[in-house]
DNA sequence: ACCTGAACACCGTTCAAGT
DNA sequence: ACCTGAACACCGTTCAAGT
């Protein structure tokens, strides 16, 4: 029907179009709703249409996960490489703020990106510009974690709060009974759902808590000449368990 | 064939049985081999019967982490708080470091289990026994994260390093090129797979390095009477992003 | 050479039919 | 009343057959 000369109505498939769309389907219905088949019909393809771009559903995680944290963008900040440290984490949760269902991909790459890699090298080479060494930068990054990326693990988020009134009452009164350290704890602090990436209660407040608890701690270790060995605490700590 | 008088000669099913089993399984081959199906062959029943005990596999996994969590048994340590909270963390990783798909099942938990609570009454009991104000164990509780559970999310563990000497060495002189800050803090310090949950480097030495420095800095904030509000590096933060 | 329908080897879960 | 085979509604991926 079409003459040979003339490309097809459709435009035809490639590696950008198959990640964007794939993104699409993940910021609008969650990555549980993206399946290779669900994105091929997205599409108006077959399945095996989309294994001419993507060898497998994890190498198109991957990408996805490639360009979201390709999206990260810090400001420009003073030199203090602590506030530029702090802004480039603080970006990243920005990412993460506009596409919710990242960390879950992020956390289960066996690997990291290019995009990753660069991310990794900018934020190595804020804290080593601050005069920190080699071993001491290692630990920080360990330590940060997720955080890194702009997330918290919430291991266990405290689920969605029962909204009957009287099922809200008796859940309360259990804890007072057996969990009192936890309900006192958890009402000694409100969350703002706004700024949570997530379910739970992984707020702006409780991540920027974390995240100055570890940079001024990071700074003080260095400032005090930490090397690697003992304690910090001084506390002798020899061998294995 | 069986006298009605006597019981099948096969021990009939209950939950605890099932959960016995699934955890069996998991430990001997990994969460992702077991499936209701699998399960239901080990325990030579039709899948269909496991639906008598669990209502379906998220309930099995919640009683297989409640079990897990249930082994952690911290040693009595001195009636210093910030030792004692060590203690109850690393009692958790020496747990977690006997299954080692259990971070992955724990993580993916929507709620608590009693197990659980249980857990976290202690710790914050603990943390509050040493006169720590609740808003800021409440913090303290968020920033270890995971790391209660004796695990810390690596989010990009370096995955199995190539073997052949060439390709590794091929491999090298790429992130020299383009990531030679990630290298060289890769290269600053050598990580203990004897002591790791997990592939990657969520060794001993990276777990109790942030350990130490969370307890090291909850400590100081305490000591130096924090309450909730402004930083505590005392720079002004007002206002949502 | 290129494309794709059908099939394969799985899932978790439902439900009606059988004893 | 109890149990379960077959079926349902999906997966990701393979592969041989068709054009």
């Amino acid at each position: 029907m079409t003459p040979a000369s003339a490309p097809a109505a459709r435009t035809p498939l490639n590696r950008a179009r198959v990640v964007a769309e794939a993104l699409a389907t993940a910021d609008e219905a969650g990555l549980e709703s993206l399946s290779m088949r669900s994105l091929a019909d997205r599409l108006g393809v077959v399945p095996m249409a989309l294994y001419k771009h993507v060898s497998n559903k994890e190498e198109l995680l991957d990408a996805m996960v490639d360009a979201v944290i390709r999206e990260i963008q810090p400001r420009d900040v003073a030199d203090d490489w602590k506030e530029a440290a702090r802004e480039q984490v603080m970006a990243a949760r920005r990412t993460m703020l506009q596409h919710p269902w990242a960390w879950r991909a992020i956390e289960t790459r066996e690997a990291p990106s290019p995009a990753a890699l660069d991310r990794m090298e900018a934020m190595i080479g804020t804290l080593r510009s601050g005069g920190l060494s080699a071993p001491l930068v290692h630990h920080v990054m360990h330590t940060l974690g997720s955080r890194l990326w702009g997330f918290s693990q919430e291991v266990f988020a405290t689920g969605p709060q029962p909204t009957d009134p009287q099922a809200a009452q008796e859940a309360m009164e259990m804890m007072a009974a057996r969990w009192p350290s936890v309900l006192e704890s958890a009402m000694s602090t409100l969350h703002q759902q706004d700024t949570a990436v997530g379910p739970g209660c992984d707020d702006e407040t409780e991540f920027t808590f974390a995240l100055d608890l570890i940079l001024d701690a990071a700074e003080r270790l260095h400032t005090q000449g930490w090397t690697p060995g003992p304690r910090s605490d001084g506390a002798t700590r020899v061998g294995a368990p």
